[in-house]
DNA sequence: ATTGTATATTTAATCGATTAAGCATAGTTT
DNA sequence: AAACTATGCTTAATCGATTAAATATACAAT
């Protein structure tokens, strides 16, 4: 096969045991070989190129050096900036990232899980999809560590790094609100995680503390599978309520895109017939006519966190677990009519 | 340690040998074991909810079933998508991606390969960085099996899945021309890797085939480093050319989008002032108060085709190389002034 | 009864590392 | 000189699977 130097073949060469070339090469175990052997060995190592086989190593040793990472789509850009972090954090910490796609579907999700533990990944990070209580209580119950991101369920202890998402979409409704706009819509995704649960009690109480009604014909959902019409549909249902609609606030960066591309279609002007303020950010959204306000994330932090924690709780015997909410920042732009 | 269950605990159980057990699970190896012991072998190993070791199986019979893929950054969107498409692929073939981001340098992409290589994956899929040729040269001496994929190294023979950027350039320019531009700018990155050689060449074949003139002036080069600062300058330079610029090609999305803020910012109108072609695409494009023109890359078919060129490369027995130019196609739109 | 032939199961080597324990050899202490 | 102690290296078990080869058992053919 491929990559044929191993251990052995250093020893025979050199004409020492196994054994030794593995004291001389992991130089912590000074000591244990003359500093002359050493040489000899690493010289020969050197010269034959050897690379250890991290496989065998870990089979030994009963560590990977390798973190899984499961999101709901790399090539959502808030997801793909996340992986990016993940990747680079870990690197530093000597970690290799192993990831998957979960699209949002527990089944895919199971999947991954699998795949990665049985892989024996040292931790993972995840964003859970809905309905996936039962593999969170399967890691903990085999104790693999790991750390939940963007989403958590909060009747299960675990660690989780995670945005103050009732006080985001509270601040961005309530600064709509603040500007005048007394019909304000909300698209979300229609999903039981948590998160999306805390974006809507934010926007509800917002609008119940300006006295403004709560009903269900500002709210609307929207299915994962067909975002696009979901969308369509949401936003004609709202517009076509008796009392109207001056305002939309998006629940995420993929409703908010859908949503504008088909506002503009109905040739609404953005801030004029409609306010808009967003989950996210986008390289997309700087290019709109009417640049957005909307809600920031500290994407870079919540990566470093979530790896830290997970290398926390890694070297804890005892499973510590650790629970991060990051406070949202509100991006005031034009798009808000501010 | 975690994950306790392994065939000893199930061969104990219903005591037998580990070699009943691994025969029983096998499906394949039908009758080696008799059908009563292999029922009850396996559903011993459901009640115990036995998980094979990968690890273990991985260095017995010397495969992974995992790719590693090394892009130049998962946050772009191209690559991120290219990320997502290759997972698919590779899971739909039950491999299992490891990925990494070598950000364009060839030390990281040196030390990606390295880490992915001792982790024994069966092959990978690779967007090689500038002054990379020793690392292709390193695979191909250890026959571990890969495929290029955005750009390659026309003087080393080896798979690889890229555009025609040649023609896409060519196509691009062509067309700005066709249209009454005559001083047409193009943005490309400092780099001699073969993609923006060829997206270089087309964009000067195309101005000799009009006869215009070929000069350095208009053609710029910005480095990777510091892309939008770079860009400011190269566009400033342009401008300020005594016979002025009517046209701008750029030769990524993110030369584009750093390109078209600052031209916004100089309140240059598009395609007035200025027409506009870019490669590639992006979700910030479809936003641009001027829909662009762009060069479209058929981003799952080249992740697909490359994952399909791996696996064939990686099942027959001479390290068979297939190579995939696809056809670029250009996206006309308002930006060029059609 | 004897040999032959499936069939079912076990034994044991193997993948490539790590590492506790054992064994020389040289040097130090009495 | 005998006993002890480092030092330096080897032996061999181990991680958890796979799999060729050996073995045992049942059954059929001679």
């Amino acid at each position: 096969m491929r990559n044929k130097v191993s251990l052995k073949d250093i020893a025979q060469k050199v004409g020492v045991s196994t054994a030794a070339v593995s004291y001389a090469l992991n130089k912590e175990k000074e000591g244990k070989v003359s500093d002359e052997m050493a040489a000899k060995i690493r010289a020969t190592a050197k010269e034959l190129n050897y690379q250890p086989n991290q496989i065998a190593k870990s089979l030994k040793i009963g560590r990977t050096n390798t973190l899984g990472l499961i999101i709901a789509d790399v090539s959502n850009p808030f997801f793909a900036t996340i992986a990016r972090v993940v990747e680079d954090e870990a690197k530093a910490h000597g970690y290799t990232v192993v990831f998957g796609s979960s699209d949002e579907k527990a089944e895919r999700s199971w999947d991954l899980i699998n795949v990665l533990a049985n892989r024996q990944v040292d931790g993972l990070i995840i964003a859970p999809s809905e309905a996936s209580e039962d593999q969170i209580l399967y890691l903990k119950e085999q104790k693999i560590p790991f750390v939940l991101i963007d989403r958590y369920y909060p009747d299960i202890p675990s660690s989780f790094v995670v945005l103050d998402n009732y006080k985001a979409a509270y601040d961005a409704v309530f600064h709509l609100i603040e500007n005048g706009r007394k019909r304000v819509g909300m698209l979300a995704y229609k999903t039981n995680l948590y998160h999306m649960q805390e974006r809507k009690r934010g926007y509800q109480e917002a609008l119940q503390a300006a006295e403004l009604p709560v009903g269900k014909s500002l709210l609307k959902e929207v299915k994962h599978d067909d975002t696009k019409n979901g969308v369509k549909a949401a936003i004609d249902a709202m517009l076509a309520s008796p009392e109207g609609l001056d305002a939309l606030f998006f629940a995420t960066n993929t409703l908010a895109i859908h949503g504008l591309k088909y506002i503009d279609s109905l040739n609404l002007k953005v801030p004029t017939d409609l306010a808009i303020v967003s989950f996210d950010e986008g390289e997309a959204f700087d290019f709109y006519y009417c640049p957005l306000t909307h809600i920031k994330q500290p994407v870079d932090e919540i990566g470093k966190e979530a790896v830290q924690l997970l290398l926390d709780q890694m070297s804890s015997s005892n499973g510590r677990i650790g629970q991060i909410h990051f406070e949202p920042e509100l991006i005031i732009r034009q798009s808000s009519g501010a």
